[in-house]
DNA sequence: ATATTTATTTAGATTAGTCTAAATTTTATT
DNA sequence: AATAAAATTTAGACTAATCTAAATAAATAT
């Protein structure tokens, strides 16, 4: 038995392995979790006595086989009930990544089971991403930011790769939600900002930072 | 905040109390919980400190209005996650208990608000036991235990008052389950065990501690 | 190639929750 | 009432997860 504290580990150490590709740093780690690096060091020792992990001093870690299914089955309950939340709960996409953070561990292979037939194997959580299925496999479409398109393009939005409540209340506050419509009016060299027409109404400005999370689906064939 | 630790001893407390009225003992305590009165003496003077209990060296504990309020949380939350547990996917009600003590101690207000609208408010819980309601209130109708009643009465099975796995897979293999009809063929004094016709099928023989957790509701107008 | 800076690990300390063994208080029995 | 037994608390120790400060290794800059 892992206890939540390593779960949350290993959860960290797939996804930094995720946006970088390499082995993932001591500092990252501590970064991502709001702790010590020496902490880290305590227990990235811990967790490859456990052969969740691959350490050598000083050179990083990556995550074993074993350690891989892991933080696939964390995520895959964490957006698993994510989506429960808000399609079963009334739950907005913007107030469920905290409870999630809760849900995903606890232990019951028939619960997590159930709860998918529930939501009829559902592979997208509210936020866009895939949800691994229960052979932990992961339907990993290439996925596309607004900051990858150009003046007049259109697109719908289908997701975002950040699901904090700050960003998420940004976007209500833009009124931009899934499936939301966009135009690209201008792509400013500047500071790379976007101004967009909405649902062929409003006329936004939106920030690189948000461009850069913003997944969407062209509705045309430009590139 | 509260750990899940100090959680269930709050809730353990409770339990005590409510079947034995007065003050709850250390040993008590720590045999309910399988841990050492020693554990139990330092815990106790946390939660007093918290004001969770009211707490005399050597006197027992009593739990504070604020205890009472956070254990009747937790059972609330408790019940209602094995509702959903069997009303929604498809768990028996042998199976609930385990998840729902892990799922009793997820913090979101939201949360148990739309699961509670959800499975539209229920009243008991799938062993027959009352849900406190948003404001902590419960329906403490009058329970009769199968043990209360006598040769020839007919009864329904509404609940049992033990929802261990052992005692409730022991009913499933007598085929006892909600709603299950009992005629009392026999009462023995010699070791109070009962003899029942099952549903107008089987006879079966029940043995007094299966009788006093047996939640049955009377057929007829005999007491 | 050295020196400096940055990253990482080691060492030692802290808190929560648990234990065993010993001391103390309460309860029960002569 | 005195003694024995049981219940409870105290004392001291352990593990998991964290911290700060110091030591060491790796990377970078001169
Ligand atoms: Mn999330
Ligand atoms: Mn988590
Ligand atoms: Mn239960
Ligand atoms: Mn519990």
């Amino acid at each position: 038995m892992l206890s939540f504290i390593e779960e949350n580990y290993i959860k960290s150490i797939y996804k930094i392995a995720e946006a970088s590709g390499g082995p993932v740093s001591t500092n990252s780690l501590a970064e991502k979790m709001g702790i010590k690096a020496a902490t880290v060091t305590d227990m990235l020792r811990k967790l490859s006595d456990k052969s969740f992990i691959h350490y050598q001093k000083y050179q990083g870690v990556t995550l074993s086989e074993k350690g891989n299914n892991r933080a696939l089955q964390i995520i895959r309950k964490h957006r698993l009930w994510e989506m429960f939340l808000v399609q079963k709960l009334n739950f907005g996409w913007d107030e469920v990544h905290e409870v999630a953070e809760q849900l995903e561990h606890i232990q019951s292979e028939k619960l997590i089971h159930e709860l998918d037939r529930f939501l009829d194997y559902p592979t997208i959580d509210p936020h866009g991403e895939p949800i691994p299925t229960a052979s932990l496999e992961m339907n990993r479409e290439p996925v596309w930011y607004l900051f990858n398109f150009r003046k007049a393009d259109i697109l719908t939005v289908v997701g975002v790769s950040d699901d904090s409540a700050l960003f998420l209340n940004m976007l209500d506050s833009l009124a931009i939600s899934l499936g939301s419509l966009i135009e690209i009016l201008e792509c400013n060299e500047y500071d790379n900002s976007f101004l967009i027409k909405l649902n062929n109404k409003a006329t936004v400005l939106i920030s690189q930072k948000v461009a850069q999370n913003l997944i969407v689906q062209p509705n045309n064939d430009r590139k």
